[in-house]
DNA sequence: CGATGTGTTGATGTGCGTCAATAGAAGTGG
DNA sequence: CCACTTCTATTGACGCACATCAACACATCG
Protein backbone atom coordinates (compact mmCIF):
# COMPACT_ATOMS: atom_id res chain seq x y z
CA UNK A 1 0.00 0.00 0.00
CA UNK A 2 2.25 2.84 0.90
CA UNK A 3 4.44 1.87 -2.31
CA UNK A 4 1.36 3.02 -4.28
CA UNK A 5 1.57 6.55 -2.28
CA UNK A 6 4.50 7.59 -4.87
CA UNK A 7 1.62 7.47 -7.64
CA UNK A 8 -1.27 8.72 -5.58
CA UNK A 9 1.54 12.12 -4.92
CA UNK A 10 1.75 12.71 -8.03
CA UNK A 11 -2.22 13.33 -9.37
CA UNK A 12 -2.75 17.17 -9.54
CA UNK A 13 -5.36 16.58 -6.17
CA UNK A 14 -2.46 15.84 -3.83
CA UNK A 15 0.75 17.35 -5.36
CA UNK A 16 0.63 19.95 -3.07
CA UNK A 17 0.22 18.14 -0.24
CA UNK A 18 3.65 17.24 2.61
CA UNK A 19 3.53 13.14 2.76
CA UNK A 20 2.77 13.18 6.35
CA UNK A 21 -0.75 14.99 4.94
CA UNK A 22 -1.15 12.45 2.41
CA UNK A 23 -0.52 9.68 4.83
CA UNK A 24 -3.22 11.09 7.33
CA UNK A 25 -6.31 11.89 4.21
CA UNK A 26 -5.47 8.32 2.71
CA UNK A 27 -4.82 6.61 6.28
CA UNK A 28 -8.74 4.63 5.63
CA UNK A 29 -7.72 4.43 1.95
CA UNK A 30 -7.93 1.08 0.40
CA UNK A 31 -6.40 -1.00 -2.51
CA UNK A 32 -8.48 -2.81 -5.00
CA UNK A 33 -8.19 -4.69 -7.96
CA UNK A 34 -10.99 -5.11 -10.25
CA UNK A 35 -12.12 -7.40 -13.63
CA UNK A 36 -12.92 -5.65 -16.82
CA UNK A 37 -16.76 -4.31 -16.58
CA UNK A 38 -16.82 -4.57 -13.31
CA UNK A 39 -19.80 -1.76 -11.55
CA UNK A 40 -17.63 0.34 -9.15
CA UNK A 41 -21.02 2.51 -8.38
CA UNK A 42 -24.12 3.57 -9.77
CA UNK A 43 -26.33 6.79 -10.53
CA UNK A 44 -28.13 8.03 -7.24
CA UNK A 45 -25.58 6.09 -4.69
CA UNK A 46 -24.54 7.91 -2.05
CA UNK A 47 -21.42 9.33 -2.93
CA UNK A 48 -19.22 7.36 0.23
CA UNK A 49 -15.92 7.10 -1.62
CA UNK A 50 -13.72 8.72 -4.42
CA UNK A 51 -11.33 6.41 -6.44
CA UNK A 52 -7.45 7.18 -7.56
CA UNK A 53 -6.50 4.57 -10.55
CA UNK A 54 -3.21 3.09 -10.56
CA UNK A 55 -3.46 0.82 -13.11
CA UNK A 56 -6.49 -0.37 -15.88
CA UNK A 57 -8.96 2.37 -16.98
CA UNK A 58 -12.35 3.07 -16.13
CA UNK A 59 -15.50 4.58 -17.70
CA UNK A 60 -18.29 7.06 -16.31
CA UNK A 61 -21.56 6.79 -18.24
CA UNK A 62 -25.41 7.38 -18.17
CA UNK A 63 -28.11 5.64 -19.22
CA UNK A 64 -30.77 6.60 -21.70
CA UNK A 65 -34.53 6.55 -20.73
CA UNK A 66 -34.40 4.18 -23.96
CA UNK A 67 -31.18 2.33 -22.37
CA UNK A 68 -28.42 2.89 -24.53
CA UNK A 69 -25.26 4.11 -22.46
CA UNK A 70 -23.67 7.57 -23.25
CA UNK A 71 -20.37 7.62 -21.85
CA UNK A 72 -19.20 10.54 -20.48
CA UNK A 73 -15.54 10.21 -19.68
CA UNK A 74 -12.79 7.60 -20.31
CA UNK A 75 -10.48 7.44 -17.48
CA UNK A 76 -6.61 6.27 -17.82
CA UNK A 77 -4.28 5.86 -14.67
CA UNK A 78 -2.90 8.45 -12.95
CA UNK A 79 -6.76 10.10 -12.76
CA UNK A 80 -9.38 10.38 -10.26
CA UNK A 81 -12.72 10.61 -10.23
CA UNK A 82 -15.60 10.76 -8.44
CA UNK A 83 -13.99 13.36 -5.76
CA UNK A 84 -15.94 16.27 -7.54
CA UNK A 85 -18.73 14.72 -6.04
CA UNK A 86 -17.44 13.82 -3.10
CA UNK A 87 -16.48 17.26 -1.51
CA UNK A 88 -20.11 19.08 -2.87
CA UNK A 89 -21.51 15.72 -0.83
CA UNK A 90 -24.17 14.56 -2.70
CA UNK A 91 -25.09 11.15 -4.96
CA UNK A 92 -23.27 10.04 -7.96
CA UNK A 93 -24.52 11.89 -11.39
CA UNK A 94 -22.79 8.82 -13.29
CA UNK A 95 -22.27 5.02 -13.46
CA UNK A 96 -18.98 3.90 -13.16
CA UNK A 97 -17.30 0.68 -14.72
CA UNK A 98 -13.86 -0.68 -15.12
CA UNK A 99 -13.21 -0.74 -18.53
CA UNK A 100 -10.29 -3.26 -18.24
CA UNK A 101 -8.52 -4.92 -15.62
CA UNK A 102 -8.00 -2.14 -13.16
CA UNK A 103 -6.38 -1.63 -9.79
CA UNK A 104 -7.55 1.13 -8.00
CA UNK A 105 -7.33 2.97 -4.49
CA UNK A 106 -10.39 3.88 -2.72
CA UNK A 107 -10.75 7.06 -0.14
CA UNK A 108 -13.38 6.78 1.47
CA UNK A 109 -15.29 9.78 2.42
CA UNK A 110 -16.26 10.57 5.80
CA UNK A 111 -12.49 10.90 7.03
CA UNK A 112 -11.27 12.53 4.18
CA UNK A 113 -13.57 15.21 4.49
CA UNK A 114 -13.59 15.89 7.99
CA UNK A 115 -9.72 16.32 8.00
CA UNK A 116 -10.12 19.02 5.11
CA UNK A 117 -12.77 20.78 6.58
CA UNK A 118 -10.34 20.34 10.30
CA UNK A 119 -7.37 21.47 8.53
CA UNK A 120 -8.04 24.56 6.33
CA UNK A 121 -4.36 24.69 5.07
CA UNK A 122 -4.22 21.01 3.77
CA UNK A 123 -7.22 22.16 1.43
CA UNK A 124 -5.23 25.11 0.17
CA UNK A 125 -2.46 23.10 -0.90
CA UNK A 126 -4.54 20.40 -2.62
CA UNK A 127 -5.86 24.09 -4.25
CA UNK A 128 -2.70 25.10 -4.90
CA UNK A 129 -2.08 21.55 -6.83
CA UNK A 130 -4.59 21.69 -8.41
CA UNK A 131 -4.58 24.97 -9.88
CA UNK A 132 -0.83 24.41 -11.15
CA UNK A 133 -2.44 21.51 -13.30
CA UNK A 134 -4.97 23.63 -14.38
CA UNK A 135 -2.67 25.81 -15.96
CA UNK A 136 -0.40 23.28 -16.91
CA UNK A 137 -3.52 22.10 -19.44
CA UNK A 138 -4.64 25.34 -20.18
CA UNK A 139 -0.73 25.51 -21.98
CA UNK A 140 -1.05 22.13 -23.25
CA UNK A 141 -4.43 23.02 -24.99
CA UNK A 142 -2.62 26.55 -26.59
CA UNK A 143 0.02 24.75 -27.76
CA UNK A 144 -2.03 21.82 -29.36
CA UNK A 145 -3.73 24.00 -31.10
CA UNK A 146 -1.18 27.44 -32.09
CA UNK A 147 1.76 24.88 -32.45
CA UNK A 148 3.55 22.97 -34.60
CA UNK A 149 4.25 19.68 -33.77
CA UNK A 150 8.23 20.92 -34.48
CA UNK A 151 7.86 23.82 -32.12
CA UNK A 152 5.93 21.55 -29.51
CA UNK A 153 9.08 19.19 -29.36
CA UNK A 154 11.53 21.86 -29.02
CA UNK A 155 9.34 23.47 -26.20
CA UNK A 156 9.50 19.87 -24.42
CA UNK A 157 13.49 19.63 -24.94
CA UNK A 158 13.81 23.25 -23.95
CA UNK A 159 11.61 23.08 -20.56
CA UNK A 160 13.32 20.37 -20.04
CA UNK A 161 16.45 22.09 -19.01
CA UNK A 162 17.25 24.77 -16.66
CA UNK A 163 16.69 28.10 -17.74
CA UNK A 164 19.44 29.59 -17.92
CA UNK A 165 21.64 27.36 -19.63
CA UNK A 166 24.21 27.05 -22.82
CA UNK A 167 23.48 23.33 -23.19
CA UNK A 168 22.24 20.41 -21.17
CA UNK A 169 21.78 16.99 -21.32
CA UNK A 170 18.30 15.22 -21.46
CA UNK A 171 17.61 11.27 -20.46
CA UNK A 172 14.33 10.66 -21.70
CA UNK A 173 12.26 8.56 -18.67
CA UNK A 174 10.08 6.51 -20.59
CA UNK A 175 9.52 5.20 -24.23
CA UNK A 176 9.94 7.85 -26.89
CA UNK A 177 6.33 7.16 -28.16
CA UNK A 178 4.92 8.26 -24.72
CA UNK A 179 6.42 11.67 -25.00
CA UNK A 180 5.77 11.80 -28.69
CA UNK A 181 2.04 10.74 -27.52
CA UNK A 182 2.21 13.58 -24.52
CA UNK A 183 3.30 16.19 -27.45
CA UNK A 184 0.44 15.19 -29.23
CA UNK A 185 2.61 13.42 -32.42
CA UNK A 186 3.21 10.46 -33.99
CA UNK A 187 5.96 8.62 -32.59
CA UNK A 188 7.51 8.90 -36.91
CA UNK A 189 7.22 12.63 -36.30
CA UNK A 190 9.01 13.23 -32.91
CA UNK A 191 11.60 11.23 -34.51
CA UNK A 192 11.63 13.36 -37.43
CA UNK A 193 11.76 16.23 -35.56
CA UNK A 194 14.73 15.16 -33.67
CA UNK A 195 16.64 13.85 -36.87
CA UNK A 196 15.68 17.57 -38.13
CA UNK A 197 17.40 19.50 -35.08
CA UNK A 198 20.41 17.03 -35.16
CA UNK A 199 20.72 17.81 -38.59
CA UNK A 200 20.57 21.10 -37.70
CA UNK A 201 23.52 21.07 -35.23
CA UNK A 202 20.84 22.22 -32.09
CA UNK A 203 21.30 19.27 -30.33
CA UNK A 204 22.68 15.40 -30.69
CA UNK A 205 20.90 12.33 -30.00
CA UNK A 206 22.01 8.82 -28.21
CA UNK A 207 19.62 6.48 -27.50
CA UNK A 208 17.23 8.02 -24.94
CA UNK A 209 19.76 10.42 -23.98
CA UNK A 210 20.03 14.20 -25.57
CA UNK A 211 22.68 16.89 -25.48
CA UNK A 212 21.26 20.02 -26.68
CA UNK A 213 24.03 21.91 -27.91
CA UNK A 214 22.86 25.67 -28.07
CA UNK A 215 19.78 26.25 -26.23
CA UNK A 216 19.20 29.53 -27.50
CA UNK A 217 19.31 29.00 -30.68
CA UNK A 218 17.16 26.02 -30.20
CA UNK A 219 14.69 28.91 -28.73
CA UNK A 220 15.34 30.78 -31.61
CA UNK A 221 14.32 28.33 -34.32
CA UNK A 222 11.00 27.27 -31.69
CA UNK A 223 10.28 30.54 -31.84
CA UNK A 224 10.66 31.79 -35.55
CA UNK A 225 10.42 28.75 -37.81
CA UNK A 226 8.98 25.43 -36.39
CA UNK A 227 8.39 24.62 -39.57
CA UNK A 228 8.40 21.15 -40.91
CA UNK A 229 10.34 18.47 -42.99
CA UNK A 230 13.32 19.81 -44.54
CA UNK B 1 -18.37 45.83 -8.49
CA UNK B 2 -21.29 43.81 -7.84
CA UNK B 3 -21.88 43.38 -11.59
CA UNK B 4 -17.97 41.99 -12.07
CA UNK B 5 -19.21 38.89 -9.77
CA UNK B 6 -21.06 36.98 -11.88
CA UNK B 7 -18.36 36.94 -14.81
CA UNK B 8 -15.82 36.31 -11.57
CA UNK B 9 -18.22 33.18 -10.73
CA UNK B 10 -17.47 32.03 -13.70
CA UNK B 11 -13.82 31.03 -12.79
CA UNK B 12 -13.03 27.49 -12.48
CA UNK B 13 -11.74 28.06 -9.13
CA UNK B 14 -15.11 30.22 -7.81
CA UNK B 15 -17.53 27.92 -9.56
CA UNK B 16 -18.38 25.86 -6.92
CA UNK B 17 -19.37 28.38 -4.42
CA UNK B 18 -22.59 29.92 -3.13
CA UNK B 19 -23.03 33.62 -4.22
CA UNK B 20 -23.10 34.29 -0.61
CA UNK B 21 -19.79 32.54 -0.08
CA UNK B 22 -18.50 34.30 -3.20
CA UNK B 23 -19.19 37.66 -1.43
CA UNK B 24 -17.48 36.86 1.34
CA UNK B 25 -14.63 35.88 0.30
CA UNK B 26 -14.32 39.11 -2.35
CA UNK B 27 -15.25 41.47 0.27
CA UNK B 28 -11.94 43.22 0.57
CA UNK B 29 -10.94 42.95 -3.45
CA UNK B 30 -11.11 45.74 -5.67
CA UNK B 31 -11.10 46.66 -9.24
CA UNK B 32 -8.06 47.74 -10.86
CA UNK B 33 -8.06 49.19 -14.77
CA UNK B 34 -4.11 48.53 -15.52
CA UNK B 35 -2.83 50.23 -18.80
CA UNK B 36 -0.73 47.66 -21.49
CA UNK B 37 2.55 47.22 -19.88
CA UNK B 38 1.89 48.24 -16.20
CA UNK B 39 3.45 45.69 -13.95
CA UNK B 40 1.55 44.04 -11.37
CA UNK B 41 3.91 42.23 -8.84
CA UNK B 42 7.70 40.93 -9.57
CA UNK B 43 9.56 37.86 -8.76
CA UNK B 44 10.26 37.41 -4.90
CA UNK B 45 7.37 39.72 -4.16
CA UNK B 46 5.67 38.64 -1.12
CA UNK B 47 2.63 37.21 -2.37
CA UNK B 48 -0.29 39.25 -1.03
CA UNK B 49 -2.89 38.97 -3.85
CA UNK B 50 -4.33 37.49 -6.97
CA UNK B 51 -6.04 37.90 -9.38
CA UNK B 52 -9.13 37.67 -11.81
CA UNK B 53 -8.72 38.98 -15.45
CA UNK B 54 -11.94 40.75 -16.42
CA UNK B 55 -10.99 41.43 -19.63
CA UNK B 56 -7.02 42.15 -21.66
CA UNK B 57 -4.51 40.32 -21.06
CA UNK B 58 -1.59 39.72 -18.69
CA UNK B 59 1.91 37.92 -18.96
CA UNK B 60 3.93 35.94 -16.78
CA UNK B 61 7.90 36.09 -17.19
CA UNK B 62 11.09 35.55 -15.84
CA UNK B 63 14.47 37.42 -16.05
CA UNK B 64 17.56 35.09 -17.03
CA UNK B 65 20.59 36.68 -15.60
CA UNK B 66 21.12 37.83 -19.23
CA UNK B 67 17.93 39.70 -18.61
CA UNK B 68 16.28 38.41 -21.06
CA UNK B 69 12.47 37.81 -20.66
CA UNK B 70 11.36 33.95 -20.92
CA UNK B 71 7.82 34.22 -20.68
CA UNK B 72 5.72 31.70 -18.96
CA UNK B 73 2.53 31.84 -19.58
CA UNK B 74 -0.03 34.18 -21.58
CA UNK B 75 -3.25 34.60 -19.53
CA UNK B 76 -6.39 35.97 -20.76
CA UNK B 77 -10.32 36.99 -19.87
CA UNK B 78 -12.04 34.94 -17.64
CA UNK B 79 -8.47 33.27 -15.85
CA UNK B 80 -7.17 33.87 -12.77
CA UNK B 81 -3.30 34.17 -11.76
CA UNK B 82 -1.36 34.00 -8.92
CA UNK B 83 -3.28 31.99 -6.91
CA UNK B 84 -1.52 29.06 -5.99
CA UNK B 85 0.98 30.86 -4.65
CA UNK B 86 -1.24 32.45 -2.52
CA UNK B 87 -2.43 29.28 -1.56
CA UNK B 88 1.05 28.11 -1.07
CA UNK B 89 1.69 31.29 1.19
CA UNK B 90 5.20 31.82 -0.29
CA UNK B 91 6.38 34.75 -3.17
CA UNK B 92 5.82 34.97 -6.31
CA UNK B 93 8.11 32.89 -8.50
CA UNK B 94 7.34 35.57 -11.92
CA UNK B 95 7.01 38.76 -12.82
CA UNK B 96 3.47 39.76 -14.08
CA UNK B 97 2.70 42.69 -16.34
CA UNK B 98 -0.69 43.98 -18.08
CA UNK B 99 0.30 42.79 -21.92
CA UNK B 100 -2.74 44.85 -23.19
CA UNK B 101 -4.91 47.63 -21.15
CA UNK B 102 -7.01 45.43 -18.56
CA UNK B 103 -9.47 45.10 -15.70
CA UNK B 104 -8.63 43.15 -13.36
CA UNK B 105 -10.25 41.95 -9.67
CA UNK B 106 -7.52 42.32 -6.95
CA UNK B 107 -8.32 39.90 -4.12
CA UNK B 108 -6.02 40.02 -1.15
CA UNK B 109 -4.76 37.11 -0.18
CA UNK B 110 -5.18 38.20 4.02
CA UNK B 111 -8.67 37.63 4.59
CA UNK B 112 -9.31 35.37 1.59
CA UNK B 113 -7.23 32.83 2.82
CA UNK B 114 -8.06 33.21 6.92
CA UNK B 115 -11.96 32.26 5.26
CA UNK B 116 -10.99 29.41 3.96
CA UNK B 117 -9.13 27.83 6.52
CA UNK B 118 -11.82 28.59 9.07
CA UNK B 119 -14.28 27.00 6.50
CA UNK B 120 -13.33 23.95 5.41
CA UNK B 121 -16.85 23.18 3.39
CA UNK B 122 -15.85 26.48 1.48
CA UNK B 123 -12.38 24.83 0.62
CA UNK B 124 -14.25 21.72 -0.37
CA UNK B 125 -16.73 23.50 -2.51
CA UNK B 126 -13.76 25.77 -4.40
CA UNK B 127 -12.20 22.22 -4.55
CA UNK B 128 -15.34 20.61 -6.63
CA UNK B 129 -15.22 23.54 -9.11
CA UNK B 130 -11.61 23.47 -10.11
CA UNK B 131 -11.58 19.70 -10.26
CA UNK B 132 -14.51 19.33 -12.71
CA UNK B 133 -12.32 21.94 -15.00
CA UNK B 134 -9.65 19.93 -14.62
CA UNK B 135 -11.70 17.04 -16.16
CA UNK B 136 -13.01 18.93 -18.77
CA UNK B 137 -9.55 20.40 -20.00
CA UNK B 138 -8.58 16.63 -20.13
CA UNK B 139 -11.28 15.86 -22.32
CA UNK B 140 -10.29 18.81 -24.22
CA UNK B 141 -6.51 17.72 -24.93
CA UNK B 142 -8.05 14.25 -25.62
CA UNK B 143 -10.27 15.52 -28.69
CA UNK B 144 -8.22 17.55 -30.16
CA UNK B 145 -5.80 15.00 -30.74
CA UNK B 146 -7.66 12.30 -31.19
CA UNK B 147 -11.03 13.70 -33.00
CA UNK B 148 -11.50 15.24 -36.52
CA UNK B 149 -12.41 19.11 -36.75
CA UNK B 150 -15.58 17.27 -37.90
CA UNK B 151 -15.98 15.00 -34.80
CA UNK B 152 -15.37 17.89 -32.57
CA UNK B 153 -17.83 20.19 -34.44
CA UNK B 154 -20.22 17.17 -34.02
CA UNK B 155 -19.68 16.62 -30.38
CA UNK B 156 -20.01 20.46 -29.76
CA UNK B 157 -23.27 20.51 -31.26
CA UNK B 158 -24.76 17.24 -29.23
CA UNK B 159 -23.68 17.81 -25.50
CA UNK B 160 -25.59 21.45 -26.56
CA UNK B 161 -28.57 19.53 -26.91
CA UNK B 162 -29.91 17.29 -23.70
CA UNK B 163 -29.03 13.89 -23.87
CA UNK B 164 -31.69 12.08 -24.55
CA UNK B 165 -33.80 14.32 -26.88
CA UNK B 166 -34.17 13.07 -30.69
CA UNK B 167 -34.13 16.51 -31.96
CA UNK B 168 -33.11 19.97 -30.85
CA UNK B 169 -32.62 23.40 -31.21
CA UNK B 170 -29.24 24.96 -30.51
CA UNK B 171 -28.41 28.68 -30.35
CA UNK B 172 -25.36 30.10 -30.63
CA UNK B 173 -24.95 32.75 -28.06
CA UNK B 174 -21.54 34.22 -29.79
CA UNK B 175 -20.12 34.67 -32.77
CA UNK B 176 -19.16 31.45 -34.81
CA UNK B 177 -15.61 32.22 -34.86
CA UNK B 178 -15.51 32.05 -31.12
CA UNK B 179 -16.91 28.78 -30.89
CA UNK B 180 -14.52 27.08 -34.06
CA UNK B 181 -11.61 28.26 -31.41
CA UNK B 182 -12.69 26.77 -28.73
CA UNK B 183 -12.88 23.57 -30.59
CA UNK B 184 -10.23 24.64 -32.09
CA UNK B 185 -10.58 24.66 -35.81
CA UNK B 186 -10.96 27.94 -37.93
CA UNK B 187 -13.92 29.67 -38.87
CA UNK B 188 -13.93 28.57 -42.61
CA UNK B 189 -13.54 24.84 -41.45
CA UNK B 190 -16.43 25.40 -38.69
CA UNK B 191 -18.64 26.90 -41.67
CA UNK B 192 -17.61 24.06 -43.52
CA UNK B 193 -18.03 21.15 -41.38
CA UNK B 194 -21.81 22.93 -40.80
CA UNK B 195 -22.59 22.79 -44.23
CA UNK B 196 -21.33 18.94 -44.83
CA UNK B 197 -23.66 17.90 -41.95
CA UNK B 198 -26.82 20.35 -43.67
CA UNK B 199 -26.54 18.41 -46.87
CA UNK B 200 -26.38 15.08 -44.95
CA UNK B 201 -29.63 16.09 -43.61
CA UNK B 202 -28.25 15.57 -39.87
CA UNK B 203 -28.78 19.61 -39.06
CA UNK B 204 -30.23 22.98 -40.67
CA UNK B 205 -29.05 26.42 -39.84
CA UNK B 206 -30.31 29.69 -40.15
CA UNK B 207 -27.74 31.97 -38.37
CA UNK B 208 -27.13 31.84 -35.38
CA UNK B 209 -29.75 29.17 -34.82
CA UNK B 210 -29.03 25.82 -35.78
CA UNK B 211 -31.79 22.78 -35.57
CA UNK B 212 -30.77 19.33 -34.92
CA UNK B 213 -32.85 16.76 -36.77
CA UNK B 214 -32.00 13.65 -35.87
CA UNK B 215 -29.41 12.98 -32.66
CA UNK B 216 -29.00 9.69 -33.29
CA UNK B 217 -27.02 10.10 -36.92
CA UNK B 218 -25.39 13.24 -35.84
CA UNK B 219 -23.46 10.84 -32.94
CA UNK B 220 -23.49 7.94 -35.25
CA UNK B 221 -21.66 9.90 -38.04
CA UNK B 222 -19.23 11.75 -35.35
CA UNK B 223 -18.02 8.48 -34.28
CA UNK B 224 -17.73 6.30 -36.86
CA UNK B 225 -16.60 9.31 -39.78
CA UNK B 226 -16.26 12.55 -38.93
CA UNK B 227 -14.43 12.59 -42.37
CA UNK B 228 -13.35 15.50 -44.02
CA UNK B 229 -14.99 17.07 -47.14
CA UNK B 230 -17.82 14.94 -49.39
C1' DC C 1 18.97 -17.74 -33.29
C1' DG C 2 14.27 -16.70 -34.23
C1' DA C 3 10.99 -13.69 -31.94
C1' DT C 4 9.23 -9.55 -30.30
C1' DG C 5 9.40 -4.67 -29.51
C1' DT C 6 11.25 0.05 -30.21
C1' DG C 7 13.14 3.53 -33.16
C1' DT C 8 14.41 5.43 -37.72
C1' DT C 9 13.63 6.57 -42.43
C1' DG C 10 11.12 6.75 -46.99
C1' DA C 11 6.97 7.27 -50.00
C1' DT C 12 2.38 8.74 -50.30
C1' DG C 13 -2.06 10.59 -49.02
C1' DT C 14 -5.21 13.95 -46.89
C1' DG C 15 -7.26 16.98 -43.39
C1' DC C 16 -7.32 21.36 -42.62
C1' DG C 17 -5.16 25.80 -42.74
C1' DT C 18 -4.24 29.79 -45.83
C1' DC C 19 -5.42 33.07 -49.18
C1' DA C 20 -8.87 35.25 -51.66
C1' DA C 21 -13.34 36.61 -53.42
C1' DT C 22 -18.18 37.37 -52.40
C1' DA C 23 -22.47 37.71 -50.00
C1' DG C 24 -25.10 39.13 -46.22
C1' DA C 25 -25.90 41.47 -41.85
C1' DA C 26 -25.37 45.30 -39.05
C1' DG C 27 -24.32 49.70 -37.93
C1' DT C 28 -23.44 54.98 -39.32
C1' DG C 29 -24.50 59.19 -40.91
C1' DG C 30 -26.54 62.52 -43.79
C1' DC D 1 -34.68 55.77 -45.98
C1' DC D 2 -30.87 54.82 -48.65
C1' DA D 3 -25.65 55.00 -49.75
C1' DC D 4 -21.55 53.67 -47.39
C1' DT D 5 -18.62 51.41 -44.34
C1' DT D 6 -17.53 47.53 -41.52
C1' DC D 7 -17.87 43.00 -39.86
C1' DT D 8 -19.21 38.13 -39.98
C1' DA D 9 -20.13 34.16 -42.67
C1' DT D 10 -19.71 31.31 -46.59
C1' DT D 11 -17.49 29.08 -50.48
C1' DG D 12 -13.61 27.94 -53.68
C1' DA D 13 -8.72 26.94 -54.96
C1' DC D 14 -4.44 25.57 -53.35
C1' DG D 15 -0.61 24.00 -50.46
C1' DC D 16 1.58 22.17 -46.57
C1' DA D 17 2.20 19.78 -42.18
C1' DC D 18 1.41 15.78 -40.45
C1' DA D 19 -0.59 11.10 -40.42
C1' DT D 20 -0.45 6.73 -42.59
C1' DC D 21 1.56 2.78 -44.59
C1' DA D 22 5.58 0.19 -45.14
C1' DA D 23 10.30 -1.38 -44.91
C1' DC D 24 14.22 -1.75 -42.23
C1' DA D 25 17.79 -1.28 -38.38
C1' DC D 26 18.78 -2.47 -33.87
C1' DA D 27 18.22 -4.00 -29.42
C1' DT D 28 16.59 -7.33 -25.84
C1' DC D 29 15.20 -11.87 -24.47
C1' DG D 30 13.68 -16.52 -24.05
Amino acid sequence: MHEDWEAVHKAPLFSGLFPEELERLLAHARRRAVKAHEALFAEGDKAEAFYFILSGSVRLYRLSPQGDEKVIEILMAGQTFGEAVVFLGGRYPVYAAALSDAVLIEIPTGDFVRILKANGGMALRMLAGISMRLHQLINDVQALTLETAGQRVAGYLIEQCPADAKSADVHIQVHKNVVASRLGVKAETFSRVLATLRDLGLISVAGNDIHITDRARLVKWRDEAGAGRP
